[in-house]
DNA sequence: GAAATTTGTAAAATATACTTGACAAAAAGA
DNA sequence: TCTTTTTGTCAAGTATATTTTACAAATTTC
């Protein structure tokens, strides 16, 4: 399932998926990856990514529903 | 850095490291190094402990400072 | 509409999350 | 104390997150 919360944050703070990247240490492709859905990052990740977008874990990766 | 909020949570739902290892269908080791911290676990794995504890990934697993 | 930037995606390699099995120490219950 | 349960930890293996390189499609900019 697509992270569109994510990259409406990213395009916020209008970054590309590469400066992202960067920021965060990571390369485009994890970053593509995650906005692209499918993917599982690590909590690290995620809190890295996080902080760059000024967001809380909770506004980026909760999820209600899972089956 | 050790998880004591989780380590707090799981005693409140008066559930043992294997239990809590069970419901998450993961190994009991995966729950205890996440405990003892120094670990990395994927965002679907916190996911899961949440719901199983009731907490939110930001009651759990957010960091306020890192190095 | 050509050039530059951004994004999607794929294959092969590497790093690391997670498992399994096992044993000892600590804690809890009798 | 004895027994049972819980937890810490280690070593070797498996699964998968992440990297690197690369190319094409899409978008933006001039």
């Amino acid at each position: 399932m697509k992270n569109l919360r994510l990259k409406s944050a990213r395009a916020a703070k209008d970054l590309s998926q590469e400066q992202l990247a960067d920021l965060c240490k990571v390369s485009r492709q994890t970053i593509s990856a995650i906005e692209k859905g499918d993917y599982n990052p690590t909590i690290n990740l995620c809190i890295a990514i996080c902080k760059v977008l000024g967001k809380t874990l909770d506004e980026l990766f909760w999820i209600e529903e899972e089956a």
